[in-house]
DNA sequence: GTCTATAGCGCGATAGAC
DNA sequence: GTCTATCGCGCTATAGAC
């Protein structure tokens, strides 16, 4: 199966805007992302992009304007792939094995959004309500998981939905900061995907 | 053995300084960790603490200033106990109880703290270097779990200094999250723990 | 030890030329 | 579609009374 999430700076490139709107969306992710967002200033985010602050407020109409629209699109991409294309596989350890694969390579290309994203997480109360509906609303992912636990029965049966989802985030999570945030990246990294997953696997069976 | 990191913010409050100062640091550890730094006014402190914007100056000679002296101690503390202190253990397993019952324990009591201290890891240069240093360094964190796997055999001697990091690391970091941020506590939060101790000792030797 | 009053300016945002 | 010029608020920080 081919990756299903790409590069989100990427797709901002592919769209059919205006160059400067594109190099204010660029700009405001690199900045928001590198210092937060209440430490950048229009000023900084104009002076990355080469326009002007004017040009900043023709697309948009302010601040918040600007991170709205940089976090909705991918948000919205990752709440449609993140967990719902998991369904044609029939081997569980094909299953985790391209989940760590696939979402392990966007979160690696796409760790300024991540920062970004996260940053708003623990700031931002809008932002963890969504997330929280998300997680456990009707067709959330805790739903997901436990239809997961349905479908394989190798996976403990005792274990919850929560810490279904637990051991299959944290690794990944914590790997992605050690690498992009700590640049503690292994010599041979193919090791570490393995590990990965042998350790997911085992998590969720034993 | 008894627990080894406390609350900090019963800590604040035991010290002698004067309320004022207090009723500042406490101030700002809950409007920081929850609006984040630069998204928190010295005015919105000032209302918090019940004091004028004038005793905040008396007792911190700005704004950066009181987050460099709310987090300073608590760094301090974490970077001379959170590892440090498990060489008495013979028994790895008793070592595994040991970290989660503690760490789990003081991360959830100071998780404002914690919540301040991740986002400054996330958009502050200076911090992320000195906690590079505090892992990566002369006696630093890798070095220790480096020291942990010579003297437990049963840990598989494949794994990597940053590999046994994660292992432990990881769960722990999730759980707090999920407890904390989502407000998703198991009925029986005891079970989760020993989940936590059963994954990493099965992942630090498998 | 704490408050009131205020300085000074950086910031987000707007209007209008080109 | 982009820029220049500018407004006015809200912020950090200070001075000095009590």
């Amino acid at each position: 199966m081919a990756k299903v999430l790409a590069s989100y700076k990427e797709e901002i490139n592919q769209q059919k805007i205006p160059s400067g709107q594109k190099k204010v969306l660029l700009a405001g992710l690199k900045l928001f992302s590198e210092k937060g967002f209440h430490a950048t200033t229009t000023a900084e985010i104009a002076h990355e992009a080469s326009v002007s602050e004017g040009t900043i407020y023709k697309y948009f109409k302010s601040k918040d304007d600007l991170l709205t629209k940089l976090l909705n699109p991918l948000l919205k991409e990752v709440q449609e792939n993140f967990f719902v294309q998991l369904n044609d596989y029939q081997d569980l350890s094909k299953l985790v094995a391209f989940v760590v694969e696939d979402r392990v390579h966007f979160l690696l290309i796409n760790f300024d959004f991540f920062s970004l994203f996260f940053q708003e997480l623990l700031t931002n109360q809008n932002m963890l309500n969504l997330i929280k509906k998300y997680v456990a609303g009707e067709k959330g992912v805790l739903a997901y998981c436990q239809n997961l636990q349905h479908r394989f029965t190798e996976i403990n049966q005792k274990l919850t939905p929560v810490q279904i989802l637990r051991i299959l985030i944290s690794p990944m999570l914590a790997y992605v900061i050690q690498v992009k945030l700590f640049n503690l990246k292994a010599a041979d990294d193919s090791a570490d995907m393995t590990l990965l997953k042998r350790q997911i696997s085992a998590n969720l069976t034993d």
